[in-house]
This record gives C-alpha cells, sequence and structure tokens, in this order.
DNA sequence: CACTAATGTCATAATTCTGTAACTTTTCCC
DNA sequence: GGGAAAAGTTACAGAATTATGACATTAGTG
C-alpha cells in the first residue's frame, strides 16, 4: 500500500523537526515547510494526503495559505492555532480545515486525528471519493452539501442545493422552469416560476465570490436557466 | 441506442389501447399490465425504464402497487389519478411517484412529461445513475436526500442526513462517538455526546418502519454506532 | 425615450430545524 | 434485585429556512 504522506507547515523549526519525527516513528512520510508559500508550492508539486498547518507564520499565515490551498485542491488539513486564537480557529474551520489542535498539543492526539481522517478518507466504500465538482472558482462538493466559492466553505440549504444539484448535474444543457419546478419542489409547483426566481437569486448570491465575475448560472430569457460546461483546462 | 421501455399499468382497456398506441407512435416500446399484481410482475420480470400507474384500480390499487414497487426498484413513475383525489396524488407521491397527470389528460402532455424524466434519467453525466443504497427494507437515495422506508419516502433533515450517510458510507464498521460527531458537527463537538444521542434518536425514529424489527443502527456501548453491512443476497 | 414584459431582489410571517437540559428507560455489575 | 452508569426520549426556546407577495431592475420593442 503507497505510503501515506503528511506536509507540516510551520515556521518554528523546534515544531517541524519534532513533529517530523514523531509522525514518521508512526509510520508515515513526511514533507515540510517553513512558510506559506513554499507549502503551497509543496502541496502542488507532492499532492501530500494531508497537511498539518500551523495558523501563526509570517510570509504568507497559514488563513492565507488554506485559502489559495482550497482553490486547487481539497487535501484534508489539520490547523494548530495558539491558545485563545477563537477567531482565526473559527475562520479555518470555515475554510475547509477537517479538525483543529489547539497548541501546546500532545502528539499522541495529533496521531489520533490524523489516523481517524485516514479512516474517512481511504476506506470509504460506497464513497465515490471525494465528489466534487470545479467551475471556475466555484466548487461544488456533493458529499458535504457545500459549495467553495475562492476558497470560502458556504453551507447550501435543501432548496438551495437541490437546485444548485439539478443545474450542476446537467452543466451544458438549458434547463426549463417546468423542469427545474418539478425536479426541486414537486409537480405541484410545475408553473410558480416567481418562486423558482427567488432562490435563484439566493442561490447566485452565495455563490458569487467577487461580483464582477460572470454568472455562473445563466439566464435563458422565457425560458429557463444554464450552467456552462466548465472547458477542459487541464 | 437501447429503446426506451414503457409499463403501462391499468385495468380500462380503453386507456391502455390508447396509450400503447399514442406512445409507441412516438417512438417507445410498450409493455402492459391490467392491474397491480400484473403490474408488479412485469416490472419485476421486464425493468421497463418508466411505468405510467393508475391510480385507481381493481384488484390491488395503484398505491399499494406503488409501495411494493419500491421496495425492490427505483424506476420511475408517472401516476395517473381522477379529478379531485387529492389524497391519493399527494399518498403517490410520498410513495415516490415521480410526478402526475390529472385524469382525463392529454397525450402530448404524458409524452412532453415522460421525454422531461428521461432526461434526467438518461444523459446525467456528472450523475452517478440513480445514487441508492439498499439495508433492509430502508433504501438511502443519496442524490435526493431522502430514505424510503417500506416503500414510503421521507425527507431528512440535514443533521439527520450527514449522521446517516456517515453510518452508512462506513457500513459494517464501528463508528466512535468523537468520530461521528467531528465529522458531522465539527471538531469542536468532539465530546458532546449528549447531542449525539438526541439526533440517533430522531433519526433512528424516522428509518424505522415497523417498530418490532430490529434497528439499522446498532448501539455499541461506550464506544459508538454501526451499521451492520447488508449481506450480500442478490 | 416610453412602455411593457420578464427577471431579479427584498421583507416578512409561518414553519421547520436545532441544541440544550430535564427526564425516562435500559443495561450491566455486584 | 439494587444501584449506578449509559443510552434513549421528550420539551422547549432560539435560530434558520421557506413561500409568498410587494417592489425594483433589466431587456426588448417601437
Amino acid at each position: 500500500m503507497k505510503q501515506f504522506r503528511i506536509l507540516v507547515v510551520d515556521d518554528e523549526k523546534r515544531i517541524v523537526n519534532f513533529l517530523t519525527s514523531k509522525l514518521k516513528a508512526s509510520g508515515y512520510e513526511v514533507l515540510t515547510a517553513s512558510d506559506g508559500v513554499k507549502g503551497l508550492e509543496q502541496a502542488q508539486a507532492q499532492e501530500p494526503d494531508l497537511i498539518v498547518l500551523d495558523l501563526l507564520m509570517p510570509k504568507m499565515n497559514g488563513l492565507e495559505m488554506l485559502k489559495e490551498l482550497r482553490s486547487f485542491s481539497a487535501v484534508p488539513v489539520i490547523i494548530l492555532t495558539a491558545k485563545g486564537e477563537d477567531a482565526d480557529r473559527i475562520k479555518g474551520l470555515q475554510l475547509g480545515a477537517d479538525d483543529y489542535l489547539p497548541k501546546p498539543f500532545n502528539p499522541d492526539e495529533l496521531v489520533a486525528r490524523i489516523e481517524a481522517i485516514r479512516r474517512r478518507i481511504q476506506p470509504t466504500p460506497k464513497d465515490k471519493g471525494a465528489e466534487l465538482l470545479r467551475m471556475g472558482d466555484v466548487t461544488i462538493d456533493f458529499n458535504k452539501h457545500e459549495v467553495l466559492v475562492g476558497g470560502e466553505s458556504k453551507y447550501l440549504t435543501r432548496t438551495e442545493w437541490l437546485l444548485l444539484s439539478q443545474l450542476a448535474n446537467n452543466a451544458g444543457r438549458l434547463m426549463l422552469y417546468e423542469e427545474l419546478l418539478t425536479r426541486v419542489w414537486g409537480p405541484e409547483y410545475r408553473d410558480d416560476i416567481q418562486i423558482l426566481r427567488t432562490w435563484l437569486s439566493r442561490l447566485r448570491r452565495k455563490l458569487q465570490s467577487d461580483p464582477q465575475s460572470p454568472q455562473l448560472i445563466r439566464t435563458i430569457p422565457k425560458a429557463g436557466y444554464i450552467i456552462d460546461r466548465p472547458q477542459d483546462q487541464g
């Protein structure tokens, strides 16, 4: 079995060394980086299976790195937070971190957390891996029912979710009002275009990262809506 | 391309003949059955791509047939309902019908509805087909976030859904409290066993069809919960 | 530009969902 | 069986979601 590779990103050499030896002793392969910029490079080049990230760093702080990271990768991240920095911790979790550990931390606990995440991502039999769909700077996570918009994860309500997944699952083709209404609200709502307008407005607001960029969901007047198929660009 | 096969279930010969000719003229292959019992046999043996089902029939009425059908198949169903039978129509939709048509109906409209459903189930590029998981008489629909329990479809809230999908996606292995809490509520709730108990109770209530049968979700005292892997039985 | 139809947004009240705490039931030892 | 610990259930208040109707904006036509 391929070894499980962990990238440790921290500016304190002492901690990096400490973690490296502990993690290697637990059977992991370990990569390291001393700041956010190098961390991103490593993440992109090496594609680790998990990242342990200190939030407090010079150059590029952990939150910025996480945000950048999430624009190209869904790799699990455990963040290390200093005591009392609740705001950062919360922000980190919003940005898609999977777990956190307050400093100072017990290395055994870190290993336990890593194992928990590992179990989640490795064996999952029915789970079709990370079921992600990228379109522009919007990433749709079909398992968690969330979207990552420009790095930030936003929770969608049931209705928003149904609407988006209909459109996304049929990307590239026009979906008629009637079709969307029937699938999301049921046949009884077949003609209630107003409710579709309202929810589409709400959905668009959640999806738009910067208000300038073109809408992900395009209106086809007197007919319906469409999400254009993403241009194949690697 | 394989032809699209429609099973028409209705006791009125006049209507069956009428529909058969209309549907054949539209390019479909048509099967017929004159009551619910025969309908079920056909559905099981022939595996049609769609069923048009009259709710008002002798022998076994449409609702009963639908309920039975849903215990072994997720084939799309369009129900025909007489005017004024709102209760039946609603019940039919709850039982997992995909659309309905009030009688008397316009055959063109029926064809339009069939086409809409066909578009939904045939091309879906990202949609991994009907993503269903059967365990006992509980069927989990991962796309619609619903469960079919003994034929009846029940909507799960976000929390119920997350909880169930964690357990179902890891069927056969014990999930620790800490694991479930971290994945569903986030790391902050790692130790809040109480909230897990509350939601498990709510979830179990929705999943139980008859109160006698053994629980789908089994308790492992002082450890966690598990959904046993369904015995491979074809 | 003016007019209209279509689309988009906002405010709100009703409903549903959720976390907490109190309480009940079950399980497991001795 | 008695008692304690664990698990399960219920009630409830605050929060979030939803459908609706009113209002605002945009697009198209002459």
